[in-house]
DNA sequence: CTGTGATGTATTTTT
DNA sequence: TACATCACAG
């Protein structure tokens, strides 16, 4: 069954009735499995079903989540030991960094960041069917690659895109494998389908292989992530590939006023093939879009803060019903700034995840060294820090030796032969001892909590801290939260598993803990979706920034802007606001800019202009009353 | 090995 | 801007 809902429609209604439905047919829970892109849908979706059957047992889980769990199981398909470390995006860049060195190359022109990207696609697209064509690119990047895969494997470690790849790759290889799992979950979901890339399209079609009983939602107007491997025509050629689906389509929304949808609905249509579509919603017309033109970024995150605060008042809304949305994670400073300065409370996501921050990054390194004897990354990341007089040259002399003996890393510091300075003899000697104390102490089962604060304080970190009291009590505060999060974790899975604990942290871009509170929110508009507020605020709308500059060049991509931008808009329940800034500081200087393509696209009748008194020379609306300047 | 300061360089979106 | 890398001195 295929389901296309737009915007608003109840997509993930749908989903968590279905499931409820099945239930109550007698269907056995742990034969249900759910999909979808992030832990947020996944929990939102655990609640939502749990409210109504309180029924928590079946699996509903990302699909990053879901391919760990498939390969701890079935690894050895594939050749790997079930115990692998999985490597975030920062820790496999540094691989591909090392690679780049060791194959001889210099990282210019952002050669790094293209490979990373490469890599990721030939994963992505599964079975790297790269052409060979004989570009000096396509050697550097064949030796990078394989090399890149060699170390991944020394250091027994998977990447994002290796949970997926790998476990098609373990069904594929085994039959064996292929019918366990197309057993033991008869009934699969899958929310947000458009989003779905190849290596995700290969596992859903073995899944359910065996019984083609799938039920997707999604909305190919609302695919925005094309850039990281998701294909458009896996939503849209569904009824070619499982020819007898039945196919649903629900255009009456429930969120927007009708307005707002307007808009939306024109802006959208400026895409060549969108899905023909058109929402409707019974709510009213309500307000207009308001349009507030700023003169520079600091007037626009100043004005969207004061409004905020005055519609939250005079509409008698909660904080966390606002939103503002940016284009990229580097404007949302902006808004923090403006926020702190009129007091009003902010939580942002994204941005710099919680456990990427450089405190808690350095403590889970050094937990991961506590299960794996191979990990060269977190091994790297934590030797010598605090300082243990063991610098560049000496991690470099024992990763060439582990290498050339194929010896996990830590092994070959217990064996001590490796000549390095006395300092750094003895610097290793306590780095060992540390990771012993704390294994000892994950071996007799401690509690999680109580090894975490083991290792704040017996790697002498705390210490480090303390020498920037400046910044102490902020990244203190994030160790408490690291704490009380395992604590919480273990009573709740009812386990102590250190292994189990990080795997779940990895495969986590946020820590939950702030979306209760009542703040106003601060985010992409990546980070949007599935999300709807009464207020929302799209800032920066200026050509360059959103559409993005690098999204210019093809038509493809600049759709896919305007798609997000629909997302944007239809997270709206009753107040919209777009703003533009004429003048921005971007890279060090002043720039003037223009206002983006997509206030045009919107029918200038909708649109409301807040400030006509505040800057009369600016941009007004449409063409015929566009002013000279 | 470690710390400092100069110099260069690249700036989307994320599981 | 702001981050990474490099050269150099201690």
């Amino acid at each position: 069954m295929l389901v296309l809902a737009g915007p608003g429609s109840g997509k993930t209604r749908v989903i968590t009735h279905r499931v409820v439905h099945l239930l109550r047919r007698g269907i056995s829970p742990s034969k249900i499995l759910a999909l979808t892109f992030t832990n947020k849908a996944a929990n939102e979706m655990r609640c939502r079903i749990g409210e109504i059957c309180n029924e928590r047992s079946m699996l509903i889980s990302t699909f990053h989540s879901l391919g760990a769990q498939i390969l701890r199981e079935s690894s050895s398909a594939v050749g790997y030991r079930h115990d692998f470390t999985i490597y975030d995006e920062s820790d496999s860049t540094k691989i591909v960094k090392n690679c780049l060195k060791e194959a001889g190359y210099e990282d210019r022109g952002g050669l790094l960041k293209s490979l990373r990207i490469a890599i990721s696609n030939a994963k992505n697209g599964l079975a790297s069917q790269r052409q060979n064509t004989h570009t000096r690119f396509d050697s550097i990047f064949q030796s990078v690659f394989n090399r890149y895969q060699d170390r991944l494997k020394e250091y027994n470690a998977l990447d994002f895109d290796d949970l997926l790849y790998l476990s098609v790759e373990a069904m594929k290889r085994s039959e064996k494998v292929l019918r366990f799992y197309q057993n033991r979950w008869k009934f699969v979901l899958i929310d947000e389908y458009q989003d779905t890339n190849a290596s995700q399209y290969s596992m859903t079609h073995l899944l359910v292989g065996g019984h083609n009983n799938l039920f997707v939602v999604g909305d190919p107007d609302q695919s925005i992530y094309s850039w990281r491997g998701a294909n458009i025509a896996n939503i849209l050629d569904f009824e070619k590939d499982y020819s007898y689906a039945k196919r649903v389509t629900l255009d009456q929304n429930y969120r927007s006023s009708s307005t707002i949808l307007q808009a939306a609905n024109a802006l959208i249509r400026h895409n060549r093939a969108h899905h023909k579509k058109s929402l409707w919603s019974n709510l009213g017309k309500g307000e207009k879009i308001h349009l507030f033109i700023a003169e520079d970024e600091r007037q626009e995150a100043l004005f969207v803060v004061e409004e905020a605060l005055r519609q939250v008042e005079k509409k008698e809304l909660p904080l966390k019903e606002c939103v503002i949305f940016y284009r990229t994670n580097s404007q949302s400073r902006l808004f923090e700034d403006a926020c702190l300065k009129s007091q009003l409370p902010y939580v942002m996501f994204g941005g710099i995840s919680f456990y990427q921050r450089q405190e808690v990054k350095y403590i889970l390194a050094l937990l991961r060294m506590v299960i794996s004897e191979s990990d060269f990354i977190s091994f790297a990341h934590t030797v010598n820090f605090p300082r243990r007089g063991i610098g560049n040259s000496s991690i470099e002399k024992l990763k060439t030796r582990a290498n050339a003996l194929s010896m996990p890393i830590l092994t070959l510091c217990r064996e001590g032969c490796c000549k390095l300075t006395r300092r750094g003899e003895k610097g290793l000697k306590d780095y060992l001892n540390l990771i012993d104390a704390l294994r000892g102490m994950a071996e007799e089962r401690s509690p999680l909590k109580e090894i975490i604060q083991r290792a704040i304080t017996l790697s002498g970190y705390e210490q480090v801290l303390k020498e920037d009291p400046e910044s102490y009590e902020d990244r203190k505060e994030n160790l408490r939260e690291l704490v009380n999060k395992a604590a919480e974790w273990s009573k709740e899975r009812d386990s102590s598993s250190l292994s189990l604990f990080l795997e779940e942290l990895y495969l986590k871009s946020t820590l939950d803990s702030t979306s209760r509170q009542d703040a106003i929110r601060l985010m992409t508009l990546h980070n949007g979706k599935g999300l709807e507020f009464s207020l929302v605020f799209i800032v920066g709308m200026e050509e360059d920034l959103f559409p993005h500059i690098n999204a210019k060049n093809s038509v493809d991509t600049l759709e896919e802007e305007r798609r997000l931008c629909y997302v944007g808009m239809t997270r709206a329940k009753c107040s919209l606001y777009l703003t533009t800034a004429t003048s921005r500081f971007m890279w060090g200087e002043s720039k003037v800019m223009l206002p983006s393509r997509f206030l045009e696209e919107v029918p200038a009748d909708l649109l409301t202009l807040v400030n006509k008194e505040r800057c009369p020379r600016t941009y007004g609306r449409g063409r015929r009353d566009h002013k000279k300047a």
